[in-house]
DNA sequence: GAGCACTGC
């Protein structure tokens, strides 16, 4: 039975044919890399594996023994894999040193297989305790514990389980669990010393994402303090793994080579300045000159991306009427896109035609299309970097890294040999940084210093930060936290600080929830942070359907042509949730309604998801949210309410306001700095507020208020001045 | 007149 329920893994006889070169040794400085020369088709880490696993029905009624027997079919796999070779030499490292650092390419098997044989271990001698292993996205921990539940015989949540936001899986049976890094976090907020864990294996470190780094620091903290016995395993994809040896007391580094393909590197003779049309050119070039293979192109944003489509589109049919090439047809890929659009660049072509996906850095790590024989790298990317002292968030184009090129190219070689064509010179190449800068160096760390805070540490300039943000921003961090009063005056965490840090949300987010909580407007402030909370709920109408749309939006939200873009997104909810929802058709209702205005309907339910978890929250942390009437809790257009709503928001975003000008501009109260009003806002038209308050400040190519909300100027005084009578008050309980 | 990418008991 087992043998008929179509596994996804490569069938006996690939595994017999393949010849995988493999090594592990201590490493060294000079360690050579050799390439291996065939691919098993088995996805190793789920990084980037975009669909999930779709177990059938029957998987249910699999029993016990066909279970096993599936595992024990799975096993003659796994054994072929490249650390399943060496599992003795890497087991006798992770027993004798209290952190292992493991680097394994793409399918060396590493994410699967090292927590198993850990498992094993554990069985073994009888151990007790749990192992969990973090990733950094939730496809990747769903798609591995998916995949490790089948290998080890077992059902999801008996002996493997995962645990993301809003699915958990795991049992008090669990021993193998897939993690977020954000769940172990949130663990490490509740339990502050992990107790439940024998082992945790930090998966694709390398990546540098600021819940990973902060993980890293609370992992030494506790094992140079209440935890010696915990066992570390810091696995990561590149080589720079020093940095990881060196900050947990020189730890051993493991090498496992991956297998994949060989990709050729070409360069440019001399550097372009006009990087969509070089694209252009060199997908023509690929497509002339080139057999038969998608090709992936990496460019930094949207605005790149849809001006290449656009080309292609128009230049497509003119060349291969010229020559007998394949004609090209071109896909955008973003995160913006709504979700139809996105799946179109999966589906496999047909004929003589060649894919060709224009993509920002969500074809990088978070999204795999196979077919993908050729790359072409901009060298770009758009990264967003936080100003401490404005408080303002600036969106630039940079170059790449070293380590970024690489996992660009590699993405031409994961089914067979393939070629990336880097638009710079290979001089330039070498001066790229071998890394990018992680994450937390450009991040606002109001959020990390709260966890901190809550987590009890007192000096945060001197604690284990694995990469200390620095001294400007942890104090801004303070700053902003003791003005939203989650600190007091001596940087103690206050009582509304420890519930804040218990939300799901940014502390500024937290605090307006509080806010709403004491004031009485606490559903509707929840229904608005919901929506806040999902990115990409309004999706960009395409240029010729954007004033049709605006038009649509602008006519259904009475209260949020006035009031602006918080109060527009409470009407909208109410419609889709009061009005739609009543129906008797409401899920194609709800779908033709989202379609029309260019929402995404995804995202709606991701809010409703959001809503009901942070509804749970509340009632638990301030038990204030009642459920008769909801009707009532719809908004109207009762000012009043809309008013006393906004004044919540202030309390959270008074730095986040700006004064309108007699000439029409605005000006930001804080640094007397211009600021506009996004067009996307409801409130772009709108030339009468006299002051503004916005969740969001970017700096693109000026500075635009994102999400933004009229107020009056008398508000400012109000929320000020009760902020400072709080304060007061705090000071006081504290003496 | 405009939108890098992830993520949370």
């Amino acid at each position: 039975m087992a043998a008929n329920s179509n596994s996804r893994v490569a069938s006996n006889h690939t595994s017999k044919k393949q010849k995988v070169r493999r090594n592990i040794h201590p490493f060294t400085n000079n360690t050579r890399i050799k390439r291996a020369s065939k691919i098993v088709k088995f996805n190793d880490s789920g990084e980037g594996d975009h669909v999930s696993d779709q177990r059938s029905n029957k998987e249910n009624v699999l029993t016990y023994k066909s279970l096993k027997s599936r595992a024990s079919d799975l096993l003659k796999m796994r054994e072929t894999l490249p650390v399943y070779q060496h599992k003795r030499e890497i087991m006798s490292y992770i027993e004798s040193n209290p952190v292992t650092v493991l680097i394994g390419e793409t399918g060396s098997g590493k994410s699967t297989q090292i927590p198993q044989f850990v498992l094993e271990k554990l069985y073994d001698t009888k151990k007790h305790g749990s192992i969990a292993v973090t990733q950094p996205r939730r496809v990747a921990a769903i798609n591995l514990a998916t995949r490790v539940a089948q290998e080890h015989g077992c059902k999801l949540g008996e002996q493997v389980g995962y645990s993301v936001r809003f699915d958990n899986t795991t049992t008090t049976r669990t021993r193998l669990k897939y993690l977020t890094d954000g769940m172990l976090l949130r663990e490490l907020m509740m339990n502050s010393d992990l107790r439940e864990y024998s082992v945790i294996v930090i998966d694709e470190a390398h990546e540098r994402t600021v819940l990973t780094d902060l993980i890293l620091g609370f992992l030494k903290s506790l094992i140079q303090g209440p935890r010696p016995d915990l066992r570390i395993i810091v696995m990561s994809a590149t080589l720079q793994a020093e940095k990881f040896s060196e900050f947990f007391n020189n730890a051993p580094i493991l090498f496992v080579e991956g297998r994949k393909f060989d990709v050729k590197q070409y360069y440019l003779k001399a550097p372009t300045d006009d990087i969509v049309d070089a694209v252009i050119r060199c997908c023509i070039q690929i497509n002339q000159g080139e057999e038969l293979g998608d090709i992936l192109c990496f460019l930094p944003g949207q605005e790149e991306i849809d001006k290449a489509v656009t080309i292609m589109e128009k230049i497509a049919k003119y060349v291969s009427d010229e020559a007998p090439v394949p004609l090209i047809v071109p896909y955008p890929l973003y995160a913006a896109l709504p979700p139809v659009q996105q799946s179109l660049v999966f589906a496999p072509i047909k004929g003589f035609k060649r894919k060709v996906v224009f993509s920002t850095n969500i074809a990088e790590t978070s999204v795999t299309i196979s077919g993908v024989k050729f790359v072409v790298d901009s060298g770009l990317r758009k990264v967003k970097v936080w100003r401490h002292q404005l408080g303002l968030a600036t969106l630039l184009t940079v170059p790449i890294s070293q380590a970024s090129a690489m996992q660009r190219s590699g993405r031409a070689g994961r089914e067979s040999e393939g070629k990336s064509f880097r638009l710079y010179c290979e001089s330039d190449y070498v001066k790229l940084p071998k890394q990018s800068e992680p994450e937390i160096a450009r991040s606002d760390v109001t959020s990390p210093v709260l966890m901190l805070k809550r987590y009890g540490v007192d000096d945060l300039l001197n604690w284990t930060w694995f990469e200390n943000p620095g001294k400007e921003a942890i104090v801004m961090g303070l700053q902003e936290l003791y003005e939203l009063g989650a600190l007091d005056t001596r940087g103690k965490i206050t009582k509304r600080g420890q519930q804040m840090a218990l939300l799901p949300l940014q502390p500024h987010l937290s605090s307006v929830l509080i806010k709403a909580s004491e004031v009485g407007c606490l559903s509707q402030v929840i229904d608005i942070v919901s929506c806040l909370s999902v990115e990409n709920l309004l999706l960009n109408p395409s240029p010729e359907e954007r004033d049709e749309v605006n038009e649509r939006r602008l006519s259904l939200c009475n209260a949020g042509k006035r009031y602006g873009d918080l109060i527009m997104l409470k009407e909208l909810f109410d419609i889709y949730f009061y009005e739609l929802g009543k129906s008797q058709d409401a899920s194609s209702e709800r779908n033709d309604w989202c379609k029309g205005l260019c929402i995404s309907i995804r995202g709606f339910k991701n809010v409703i998801r959001v809503r009901d978890q942070l509804r749970v929250y509340c009632k638990r942390l301030f038990s204030s949210i009642s459920e008769e009437d909801e009707e009532s809790k719809k908004i109207g257009e009762d000012g009043e309410l809309i008013s006393k709503i906004l004044k919540c928001f202030l309390t959270g975003f008074i730095k986040n306001t700006a004064i309108g000008m007699p000439d029409r501009s605005y000006r930001t109260v804080s640094t007397g700095e211009p600021i506009s009003i996004h067009p996307s806002s409801m409130l772009f038209m709108n030339k009468s507020c006299p002051g503004i308050m916005y969740t969001e400040y970017v700096f693109t190519t000026k500075g635009y208020a994102r999400n933004v909300s009229r107020i009056e100027l008398s508000w400012l005084q109000e929320v000020v001045t009760n902020a400072a009578a709080v304060a007061k008050q705090k000071v006081s309980d504290s003496k």
